[in-house]
DNA sequence: AAAGATAGATACCGATCGGTATCATAACTA
DNA sequence: TAGTTATGATACCGATCGGTATCTATCTTT
C-alpha cells in the first residue's frame, strides 16, 4: 500500500478497461473507485483530474498495442511477412483482444474527434504512427524489390488501416467475425499482389 | 406551436446534431432543450425517455441515408455505376456531410457496442441492411454478366464497408481528407475489376 | 525513536443528471 | 361560446457528477 507507481499503474489498467468499453465520459470516477477498491482521494492523488487519466490510459493502451505490433513486425524479416503479421494481430483481436471493448484508436478516435481536441490530438498521433510505421515498411520494400516502385505507398497504408479498424467494427456491432475476416482476406490479396 | 408531429421532428432533428457530435450518453436532456428551445416538460410529452429519443433519431439518421443512398443508386443502370454512386456518396461527406459528426452508423455502432444492447440493436439492423443492399448489387451483377461468378459477395460488401467506414474515421481524426480518398480509390479500382 | 513526508480514506461541495407532478394556455369540438 | 383536450412551461425530486479540504495511517529519514 506504499509503492505509488504499482498503485497508478493498477488505475490505468483498471481504467483502460472502463474506457474501452464504456467510454471515456461515460466513465464516471465512481465506476473507477468500484473496481480498483481505492477511494476518489486516491486516485486524485495520482491525477490532476480526469481528463489527463483519460489522456494517460490512452496513451498506456496505445503503447501497449504498439508495443506487441513492432515485436511481430520486426521477428518478420521480408515485407510481405511483416505486413501479414499485422494482418493477424488484428485477426487475433476477434478470439483474445489485447483491450477488451474494441481497437482503443477507433474508440478514441469516433468519442473524442468532433468534442474533445486533447483527447483528439493524442489519438491523432497514434494512428498517424502506425500509419507511418506501414508505409515505411513499404518503402523499403521497395528498394528490396519486394513492393512495386510506382505503388501509392501512403494510399495503401491508409487502405489498410480503414479496412482493418472498419471490420472491428462491423464484427463487434453484427457479433459476426465473418466480416473482419473477409476484410483481412482481402488486405492479405492485395499484399501479396505487392511486386 | 399547436402541430405536434412537426415539433417531435425538430426535437429529432435538433438530437441527430447532439448525438452524432457529443455522443448518445454525453448528449443531455438541457443540451436538447437549449437546441430546440423547448422545455424538458415539452420534450418528454413526445418521448416516454431519453433511450426512446437516441433509438428514433439514430433510425431517422439512418432512414435518411438509406434514402438518399437508395436514390443514387436506383439512378444508375449497370452493376459498376450503382456501386460506384455509393462511392460517390462516401466522398461526398467529406465536403457535405448529411449530418455533421462523420458516419451516424460508425458513431452509434462503436458508441453502443459494448454497453447499450438496444441501441446496438438498432445500429446492427442498419448496417445489415446497407451490406445487403450491396450483396444484392453484386449478386443482380452477376445475373448481367457485369461480376464474375466466383466472387465472393458476402465478403467484398464487408470490405467496402469497412474500408469506407474506417476512411471517414481516419479523415475526421486527422482531418485529412486524403486517407478516405485513397481507401475510395482503391475500392474503385476493384469494382473496376469485378468482371 | 522522533519528526517529516506521502499515500489513501472520509466527508463534503455546488452543479448537473434523467425524470415527473402540476399548472397554464392554446386549439379543437359540441 | 362553453367545455374538453392536447401542448408546452414551471418547479421540483433524488441521484450522481467531477472535484476538494481535511484527517489518518504508513513509510522514510535523521
Amino acid at each position: 500500500m506504499r509503492d505509488a507507481i504499482k498503485t497508478k499503474q493498477s488505475i490505468i489498467e483498471a481504467a483502460s478497461i472502463l474506457f474501452n468499453t464504456k467510454g471515456y465520459k461515460a466513465t464516471s470516477l465512481s465506476d473507477i473507485t468500484k473496481c480498483t477498491q481505492l477511494t476518489k482521494g486516491a486516485i486524485y492523488r495520482h491525477f490532476k483530474d480526469k481528463s489527463e487519466l483519460e489522456k494517460e490510459t490512452l496513451t498506456y493502451m496505445c503503447n501497449t498495442l504498439k508495443g506487441d505490433l513492432r515485436d511481430r513486425i520486426k521477428a518478420q524479416l521480408d515485407t510481405q511477412s511483416k505486413l501479414d503479421s499485422i494482418m493477424q494481430y488484428f485477426k487475433a483481436y476477434s478470439v483474445s483482444p489485447p483491450f477488451v471493448g474494441g481497437c482503443p484508436l477507433m474508440n478514441a478516435a469516433i468519442e473524442s474527434d468532433d468534442t474533445d481536441p486533447k483527447l483528439k490530438r493524442v489519438t491523432k498521433g497514434m494512428i498517424l504512427n502506425l500509419h507511418h510505421t506501414i508505409v515505411t515498411i513499404l518503402n523499403n520494400g521497395k528498394k528490396h524489390g519486394d513492393v512495386k516502385d510506382d505503388l501509392d505507398s501512403v494510399g495503401f497504408a491508409s487502405l489498410m488501416i480503414g479496412a482493418l479498424e472498419g471490420g472491428v467494427m462491423m464484427m463487434k456491432v453484427s457479433d459476426d467475425a465473418s466480416h473482419l475476416r473477409s476484410v483481412i482476406g482481402y488486405i492479405q490479396k492485395e499484399i501479396n499482389n505487392l511486386k
